[in-house]
DNA sequence: CGCAAACTTGCAACACGTTATAAACTTGAT
DNA sequence: ATCAAGTTTATAACGTGTTGCAAGTTTGCG
């Protein structure tokens, strides 16, 4: 990497942990951008240069925790199954954004309240596609319908996750009913999709606590 | 009413009217509470008096269509039942949201990525308000099963119906993939919840046109 | 009418995201 | 060392939502 590359880099690397010691210090309402180039030692410029907006500072700022998170959990010891690991990923998801609710809540909010749709619909998509290969898998060894289309069930599920994330990051509700709704929708929509093996794990996890049900799902 | 009163109504109409003509003509990029105030031929203030702030303005811009057209599509004439009359509701929703889709889009975008979470709370609460009496309805009526949480049930569908509706005033995707989402979670949802009857209805609609599934639902 | 309360107006101000401009500085290659 | 290209900096500016304040206007009441 050439000097001028690794200058760049130091920057950005500062501009991202003034951004978060400023949230965790003082609150998402005190990070403007002028308070961020002082504390990062930059002139208010240089966080436009190297990132190009607020968004896409924000944007950056989550990626780290988000990609490391997942893939994390992607990799979490499962006994039964494809669809099991789903909801596996979601628990292990729940407890990391219970460690820093505020922080996750605040960083995506205006992240997603921006005018950049651009950058918005680019972080997006990139989420959509970190389950499909999962659900491709789940299909492949039967527990979803073979003549399921799995790309738009995939899309399906990841706008829908997406969408209540936005709500709870919108402070409509907190964190637990969040999960609540995640779990039941991907419930919901799996038994739609799942047969034989999958059916019977997608009934393991409503079984577990699943919070809107007064009663398990009609097995007629 | 009092003098007072009729001047305050006779003002509130003014801006909105304004704010209305500007969104259609200009966009509504250009709907600043400046250009607000002035077209409105009121001062800068005043807006700010009679309504809080912008986001009240434009939550009070939507109250009426919306209020207009859900109480008209609650009365739909409907065949069969009340499950049935929900997505007819939501047929006719669709049709008059594509009249108007960058009005409604834009309208909602700016009203729900505002800071001021507690006006957005109470559009979003009335909203939940308005589907319950339809699905308590079903459950009288047989269509949903007796032991079922019918107000966890409703707000869980109301929830995923608001949080798809904020992605597709975010520009992340058109009215048609919107309406999809919807009828396709709304699917879902109800059948854990129907029984008899209500099976019965949510099978035709899924035949109707249910994007996402290369399949019928699995019958098992 | 006359007076107090309610309301609107005009104006200035604040902090915000973002951009333009021009000067200063750093890097890479000759 | 020199020079051009690439980056950062300082400063000012624009338009935004929102608020404070003092003056002006309108309304309701005696």
């Amino acid at each position: 990497m050439s000097l001028r590359e690794q200058n760049k880099a130091y920057n950005r690397r500062r501009i991202l942990a003034a951004a978060e010691q400023i949230i965790r210090a003082e609150g998402m309402d005190k990070l403007s951008m002028r308070h961020l180039a002082r504390v990062a030692g930059v002139s208010l410029r240089t966080p436009y240069n190297l990132f190009g907006s607020k968004t896409e500072v924000l944007i950056a700022l989550l990626q780290e925790p988000v990609v490391t998170l997942l893939t994390e959990a992607l990799q979490l010891p499962v006994r039964d199954g494809v669809l099991q690991r789903l909801f596996a990923v979601l628990a292990r998801v729940h407890a990391r954004l219970a460690e820093d609710e505020a922080f996750f809540r605040g960083v995506y909010w205006q992240m997603m309240s921006s005018d950049h749709a651009e950058a918005r619909e680019q972080a997006v998509m990139s989420a959509i596609r970190v389950s499909l290969p999962l659900l491709q898998r789940a299909q492949f060894q039967g527990e979803i319908a073979a003549n399921f289309d799995v790309v738009a069930l995939n899309r399906h599920l990841s706008i829908l996750t997406l969408a209540l994330i936005g709500m709870w990051a919108s402070s409509l509700f907190g964190l637990d009913e969040l999960i609540t709704h995640i779990r039941e929708s991907w419930y919901s929509t799996l038994r739609r999709a799942a047969t034989g093996d999958g059916l019977v794990q997608l009934e393991h996890q409503c079984a577990d606590a699943l919070g809107m049900a007064g009663a398990p799902a009609p097995t007629a």
